[in-house]
DNA sequence: CCGGTATATATAGTTCTCCTGCATATAGGA
DNA sequence: TCCTATATGCAGGAGAACTATATATACCGG
């Protein structure tokens, strides 16, 4: 996977609120999250799988969010993620700081947000 | 120096932008950029001093930006920096990408920009 | 049926940016 | 004289992303 310029850089702290925002309404497993970022924001934010499930572990340690394995047949075991109270709590809050990160940045870097 | 919640993880990667931003269209040493990143953010963003010379040097050593010494009397000596070609260049990049990445944060986070 | 691609999870080791803590040095006010 | 603000600099460490690698299964073409 690669990823575009400065946004390699922009990214850094990012995949959390990402994370928790796409299992805000329904639970999906790490791959699947992996494919809706990149498709959500038309391949201008992708992580590696491998960033992702080490984030996804973090996470659930932190109670944010809790992983379920379903076995089906003619299928790998998959591990479903929703968001937890606790994570609710985090997301919105992540929210708020981003988006006065955001300000600030427009603010004092000339970021304009199209 | 504090910041505030989410906000220490999103910061990273922005040093670089918000510096160029600032070295744009006059010069300022590095005590005075600190300053006037948390003056002009209302505190939302800030650097810690260490953190802010140790970016400065590496932007020099990229060929971004470029310190001039300049001595007074009943001054400590301080070390004035201006963006040179090449930073216009990387600036004009980051905003772009930055400004890709926030849209994209937007996008599949549900970050809204006020 | 065999090999390649997509799906799906996991670990190890590295890199990079920012942090804290400490050191140095000068000017001005209490 | 001591404390604060100004101003720069280094050493060591934390954390989140990366690459590389390993494992395992389903599906499709030749």
């Amino acid at each position: 996977m690669t990823s575009r310029g400065a946004i390699d850089e922009a990214k850094k702290g990012s995949a959390e609120v990402v994370i928790l925002a796409l299992i805000e309404h329904e639970s999906h497993h790490g791959y699947e999250i992996a494919k809706l970022i990149e498709l959500r924001t038309d391949g201008d934010l992708t992580f590696t799988l491998a960033s992702l499930y080490a984030t996804l572990y973090r996470l659930e340690d932190r109670g944010w969010i809790k992983g379920r394995w379903v076995e089906k047949a003619g299928q790998r075991r998959r591990c479903y993620y929703r968001i937890t109270e606790a994570g609710r709590k985090v997301l919105a809050r992540q929210r708020e700081d981003w988006s006065r990160f955001v300000a600030a940045l427009g603010q004092v870097a000339g970021v304009k947000y199209a």
